[in-house]
DNA sequence: AAAGCACGCAACCGCCGCTCC
DNA sequence: GGGAGCGGCGGTTGCGTGCTT
């Protein structure tokens, strides 16, 4: 019954790699690299079965791994992709440089698990395992429906993703908007990056809404705001002002400036950032949370076919370093785009969506007029794009 | 000091999905 | 179309270690 395991040939070790045998498989790979596995322990001198060299070798030997303790980034990471993902562990780690699946899988069971079941928490679901006091506009209640968004959202992301992988194998070209280029060109102060939109090559890495999310609440401290200034949306006025904005397709929530994944309302950060961009004033306060998020929400809907506009430009102002590393096989530097971008800067603060100036108190759209506003500079923009 | 217990982690097991023939 | 082979994934196990009694 069942299938046989894959190590039942007699005389194949099980158990505890020894150093010598560790140094068998690192020797082989180093100058053969792995090829099939099935065949490597033979080749490599090992009484092992593939199976447990690969473990071994993508769990403990392989030179890119990170061991010790997680950090405490690490670990809000991990218990943010789980409530999205669940038990998707190797997808999990895909957003955790350098740490495998099996040491988060471990980390999460031995100590987060435990850890939020003591704070009343449910490990599976993420939502206070009582609910008596919370009412439907509490912290808590909005942040299980910022998760939920962002699922639905992340969800519509993978099904997007795989639609185009199989297209791009399908060798199907220029048939779908989103095979469509995805630039950004970038001033010297990268506070300006712009986003070009044309058509080019079909295959077009995927843009990783979750580490763009992720990056929208990881800049907690103030040392990683200076690192990150240029990361940072501008703009002014009351924090509450930006709740519950929604893209136009209503898949997505911000997330909440004060809520548990995001960074506490930050004003007067100009005390202590340098106002080197140009576009901050004396008087600006700094918030930031959803440029990383409007960038992936436009490429989202680009590449979904709900925004098919081609050479256009986004003007954000800024990108964190994070989603840059996620655009970086799609950009394109352009340090002319400097002026341009400052000035955009500035029109962007006209339309009541952030940006430098005066925009103070109440002055902020709301919700869809936010992303109408976004979408009508399509067309109002001098570069004919819509400006984040 | 020794036994019992809890914990952490490496490794195993079985299933699933993809690819190739 | 379907079966075999293979790699990858997630759940689980079992051993080593450190702490408690």
């Amino acid at each position: 019954m069942g299938r046989s395991p894959c190590c039942e040939k007699v005389g194949l070790k099980k158990g505890p790699w020894t150093p010598e045998e560790d140094q068998k498989l690192l020797t082989y790979i180093e100058e053969h690299g792995h090829g099939s596995w099935r065949a490597l322990p033979a080749k490599a001198g090992l009484q092992r079965c593939g199976k447990s060299c690969r473990l071994r070798w993508t769990n403990y030997l392989r030179p890119d791994i990170k061991r010790g303790k997680f950090s405490l980034q690490e670990e809000q990471t991990i218990i943010q992709l789980h409530a999205l993902l669940g038990n998707r562990w190797s997808a999990i780690a895909t957003h955790l440089p350098k740490r495998t699946d099996n040491e988060i899988k471990n980390y999460w069971n031995t100590h987060l698990k435990k850890r939020l079941t003591k704070m009343g928490i449910d490990p599976m679901t993420h939502k206070p395992k009582h609910h008596e006091g919370l009412g439907s506009g509490s912290g808590l209640a909005r942040d299980t429906a910022n998760i939920s968004h962002m699922a639905q959202w992340e969800s519509a992301r993978l099904e997007a993703e795989a639609r185009l992988g199989k297209e791009s194998k399908l060798g199907i070209t220029n048939a779908n908007p989103l095979q469509h280029h995805l630039m950004i060109s970038s001033s010297p102060n990268p506070a300006h990056h712009v986003v070009h939109v044309s058509k080019a090559p079909p295959a077009l890495p995927c843009l990783d809404v979750l580490k763009a999310w992720q990056g929208a609440w990881s800049l907690t401290t103030k040392s990683t705001i200076r690192d990150n200034v240029n990361s940072m949306v501008f703009s002014g006025g009351s924090m509450t002002a930006v709740d519950d904005l929604e893209s136009p397709t209503s898949t997505l929530n911000f997330p909440h400036v004060n809520n548990a994944f995001n960074p506490p309302p930050m004003q007067n950060i100009n005390n202590i950032v340098p106002c080197e961009s140009g576009l901050l004033q004396d008087n600006d306060n700094v918030t930031y949370g959803y440029t990383d998020a409007s960038a992936a929400w436009f490429a989202h809907n680009y590449r979904s076919g709900s925004i098919d506009e081609e050479e256009n430009v986004i003007v954000t102002t800024g990108l964190s370093s994070m989603i840059m590393e996620d655009f970086a096989d799609v950009l394109v530097y352009n340090s002319e785009d400097h002026q341009q971008n400052a000035s955009l800067g500035g029109h962007i603060s006209q339309n009541g969506v952030g940006g430098n100036g005066s925009c103070g108190g109440d002055g902020f759209e709301e919700n869809r007029s936010y992303w109408n506003s976004l979408l009508d500079l399509v067309d109002t923009s001098p570069s004919g794009s819509p400006v984040f």
